[in-house]
DNA sequence: CTAGGAGTTCAAGTCGACTCGAAGTCAACG
DNA sequence: CGTTGACTTCGAGTCGACTTGAACTCCTAG
């Protein structure tokens, strides 16, 4: 039924769409990240499908949101089992999800320090105060 | 003017109130991490004041949202060299500021990646056509 | 007086995720 | 035919931020 028309692309292709570059993809495809394998050309050079492509895209985000390579890898052996562990996954996902918005809103608490010491300098810096704005003394440290 | 009257700290009430461990106290402190000296008893025992404990939480905040050792060492030695240097302190400050701005967007947009998939399985499960939830391929992979 | 627990210093080890380098293959171009 | 330049494999190196360990000191309670 799925006719074999997907246009091929080189591992050159998939790093300038994914923005990694070839060498992890190299890497990410020998810690097993791929659930189906990588063709090759006659010459040995590796060929991805676009579905593959677009996983390499996924794995992009799954990565900068901070899953472990050995996380997604379990991911992608669930997946190479075929159907019947949906739950499973669906368990990887739906926890790393949650992970990741926590992540957000550590980050979102750190900002918020980051922000009054900011204001702090603003404000000091606008009124030409600065100068009490010293060490960690009295106005700086406190906020 | 500054009176003596504060309580000092030990390294395992520093350690307590930041959740960092004794040991990377140490390690910060080495790393030039403090203002000041951090002043010892007698035994040679380290006794925080409260300003230093308390940037000690902050430095938690700005590791926590990525700012590297050797930039916080940066600030630090601008505070150490006393008034003068406010706005140069204030561009580290705002510009990991707008750093971590941008790391919560860019979390925001993982996050947004991995929930569709997270509801594309939901989907799936509750109507129970998981099966088709396969590899790559359409359904899963697409999205 | 001794045992426990917190503290000290300094050096070395760990961890994850790349990242790089060497040595070689291959297709196309001028 | 020679030289780019993209590709191949394999193994080793890097980086930041801890983390661990060994060997030691000190105070307090029993």
């Amino acid at each position: 039924m799925t006719t074999e028309t997907e246009a091929l692309l080189s591992i050159g292709e998939v790093s300038e769409r994914t923005g990694l570059p070839t060498h992890t993809l190299r890497f990410y495809e020998q810690e097993g990240l791929f659930a189906g394998p990588i063709r090759r050309n006659a010459a040995g050079r590796r060929l991805y499908t676009e579905e593959q492509a677009h996983w390499a895209r996924v794995c992009t985000k799954l990565r900068s949101s901070g899953m472990p390579l050995p996380e997604i890898h379990r991911y992608v052996d669930l997946v190479r089992q075929g159907p019947g562990n949906e739950e499973e996954r669906f368990a990887i996902l739906r926890e790393h999800e949650q992970k990741v918005a926590r992540q957000v809103a550590d980050l979102q608490e750190a900002l918020a320090v980051i922000h009054t010491k900011v204001e702090i300098y603003e404000e000091a810096l606008a009124a030409g105060t600065a100068d009490e704005l010293w060490r960690d003394g009295p106005t700086c440290g406190r906020s």
